[in-house]
DNA sequence: GATGAATGAGTATTCATTCAT
DNA sequence: GATGAATGAATACTCATTCAT
């Protein structure tokens, strides 16, 4: 699955790790070279050693998401499903900022590398879960007759717009539970109608 | 119903025009007062003669949101629910400059100011659906066992993330047909099972 | 003694009497037209109906001053010294940031004119003073053996100071007691020696 | 007796006295960031390597002028006093930009944190001051009768007058030779009476 | 007399980046 | 690998002033 595996140096990943940090707990907008460079004790202009510029950083960075949101294990179906949507929330909830950046890509639209590794991310999540969908379906867990795309939107939707109102309301109610019973509501309205006569 | 004075001066009215077409097109970064000056031919001091700050453009920009969103006339229940989504959609389809500032509130993320009044409106907005919602339960077409809010994020969720999708892709897919789709599974999915005859 | 009459019309007067309330009650660095302008209740425009400029404005309101300062009435010799320096002392409580200006004419270097009008106002004061030294000498209250521009200094020196210092403490101590108690010593360090013989 | 670092780099240095001829010859509106940087010959944005920003320059050359005041050496008594006239005027003929700066306390008016170490300056030196004036007193040369924050304004203000009208005139009097006059009037002034005698 | 709209020059400060050492 | 010094372009905002109406 790895495209091009950049192996970063010790300190590139110093960087990397120092950068993820700012986001997370100062916002994006404070991710600047000043703030990196004395984050990790150097002068802005030593960062340049190590990266040709800032934008790099950030691909770095967001390049470093893929690996930590879509590991699922061994999981298939529904539980697969289920699995991805909790492991979102349980990153909202570790790094809620870090998460805020995730689903926001608008945010990157004046750097169109960053906006399409996003976007590129995006659509192989959204290709994951389809299969998980797929294999829901086969399981006779899930309807048939919905379209995938149709499917991801009514599952991925309501999950995203949670997670947007816990940031907004600044953690006002308990995501967990929340998310626990929506997907027990989910699970429930997407099962095949025929099977009450099982 | 509402709140405050909201008649902009024509020279006023443009330059929240530009400002959305500037966020639109080129990201929040760019919204800058150099730029909405050049876009609108003034110098930069010019516009402080309409507004006293940026804040305050930025802040008559999102309050326009609200007069285009909530007019959903004199339906009720579940047919206001579709009317709303509809009307959701068509300003999408009519104002996409509008349409992809609408759903972004991080990118207002680091000025409270306007994070409050995106979250203000948010929750009018979420309260007059939830009044259709109630309705349409009261009418028998939705069924009972949802919370209101859970019951919002699983209709309204889908419909920001269709509209993400398609802003996203560039309009890439046609967002009417998708929405009818979805509105109609979804319409489906929500009706009461008979549960009562169990 | 006046050297050119302007008559000022009502308008004038007023902007005249806004500018001098401004600079006393929120320093000389809020003197701005547009301050002025709101302060009056006319737009920044109108004011240039009444002065050509806002180094006009200053002129007619430092000119104004000198009526105030320099009236001593009657007196003369050593009382119309003491009355000089009492009603300094007066004004500086009565209008604390307005006598800052007074005393201040470093502030105006970048306007000659006012640098010239204030320049002149102060050797006009010194020169009145030095009739009354002259007076006091005469009178045999004051030693005859003091240069009058350094008669000049000794006496006037110290009471700028102590306005510069108690404007400096915010007011910490009491103006009128200090200044009392320095008249009095002032006045017995320059008696005349043989006084004591007599 | 040195309360904070002072060492300053050679460039800062040279920032604080092209700020310090600036405010001198064209007065404290003209000390800017651009004035000052094209001053120098370098960029806006290079003089914030040197500098965190406009206050502390003006800080750093305000404390400048301690070093450079207050060092009488081993002296005592009325001697003391006599040198720190001498020191004071003989440094206002070496540096006469600083000259101008230094009895401006009114310049700084608007940002209190610069007012507070004028002050902190003025109140040290008062001082010492005094442990000299006592000294005086204790050897009989001056008079006990005058309270000390009197007897100081009794002796620096004409001092301070004397300097300030010497640079309003531009340096058009022998500065030396008035103040050499005037101290030796100060001290035949503020010498005992034989009081005891009487 | 007065207004609304605009201007041009200026304010302090920040940013990503470069380069000689 | 790293630093100190610098740059150019940008940031939001303010000021005194002008001008057509």
């Amino acid at each position: 699955m790895d495209k091009k595996k950049k192996t970063l140096t010790s300190r590139q990943a110093e960087i990397v790790d120092a950068a993820l940090k700012l986001i997370a707990e100062q916002g994006i907008q404070h991710l600047t070279i000043r703030n990196l460079s004395t984050a990790i004790g150097v002068t802005e202009a030593a960062l340049y050693r190590h990266f040709p510029g800032k934008t790099e950083i950030i691909q770095a960075m967001v390049s470093r998401f893929e690996e930590d949101v879509d590991e699922i294990g061994e999981l298939r179906g529904w539980r697969a499903v289920e699995a991805a949507l909790v492991r979102r929330t349980e990153l909202v909830l570790a790094k809620p900022d870090l998460a805020r950046v995730l689903f926001a890509e608008e945010l990157f639209k004046d750097s169109p590398e960053i906006a399409q590794i996003l976007y590129g991310m995006m659509q192989r999540h959204q290709q994951i879960m389809k299969c998980h969908f797929q294999e829901a379906v086969d399981d006779g867990v899930i309807r048939a007759d919905i379209p995938m795309d149709t499917l991801f939107r009514l599952i991925l939707g309501p999950l995203r717009l949670l997670i947007k109102q816990w940031g907004l309301s600044d953690g006002a109610f308990d995501l967990r539970a929340k998310r626990d019973e929506m997907l027990e509501f989910m699970k429930e309205l997407l099962t095949p109608k025929m099977q009450s006569l099982r």
